[in-house]
DNA sequence: AAATTACTTAAGCAAATGCTTGACTATCGC
DNA sequence: GCGATAGTCAAGCATTTGCTTAAGTAATTT
């Protein structure tokens, strides 16, 4: 579990950028061309199929060319993986905060050294 | 719901950095400090204490000195804002998979043209 | 008081990111 | 075939990122 996870890195950069996150909020809804991805945002054309294709290199969304339109559509698989990392996390977090909270209503009298840890 | 979510990008930004996630895992096990975080990287302490900026400038973990240390903890507020992103985008495309399901055991005979959208 | 510990701060640097523009290449409708 | 449409490809460029080293500072230990 203190293994690099490529896929991982791939996927939450892919979602930092607020542009890349509508797209991918927008083909929530449904397929769409490389153009009406386009539509909503005022940067080129280039830079929106730069950000389509960083969405497909991370796995988030598949995308197929059929004569000259370029359809995208989400791929549940990696937003999957985000979903599950962080759901682990709050497993782990939330295990630790019940513990803290047994322990605080057994020590209402809680010393000021070794809290925790 | 397609506005900027400066705390979104920062989160999903800080996450995206295998160290910075393998910290996040770390502190779901219990507080630690700088020197505890930095332990399993070979990175100077100096690139770590950058790292843990990230992560708290993001809301990640929260940090305070005491002395001459600094502990750092997780802060959960954050990772649910990302949790509720990816939850709000799941919900979507389930529902417009289960609604192309149904389309489709309606229609056994799909026309190749207009497939949806 | 002196040495050690635990960071902190600043400067610098190579590589990655997020754009732009401009020139192309297919395909579609007429 | 010819022009409009839909997208591709390649530079180029400013900024940001992820480090490094070097020189601090403040709290402990001895």
């Amino acid at each position: 579990m203190l293994q690099h996870q490529p896929s991982l890195d791939l996927a939450f950069q892919a979602l930092a950028d607020p542009a890349r996150r509508a797209m991918v909020e927008r083909l929530c809804d449904g397929p769409a061309s490389v153009s009406e991805l386009a539509a909503p945002f005022e940067m080129s054309l280039s830079a929106v199929v730069q950000h389509i294709a960083v969405l497909e290199g991370a796995g988030l969304i598949r995308t197929a060319k059929q004569g000259r339109v370029r359809t995208c559509q989400v791929e549940p698989q990696a937003l999957r993986g985000v979903e599950g990392w962080i759901n682990e996390r709050r497993l782990l977090w939330e295990r630790r905060l019940d513990r803290l909270g047994d322990y605080l209503k057994a020590n209402p009298d809680m010393p000021k050294k070794d809290h925790d840890q």
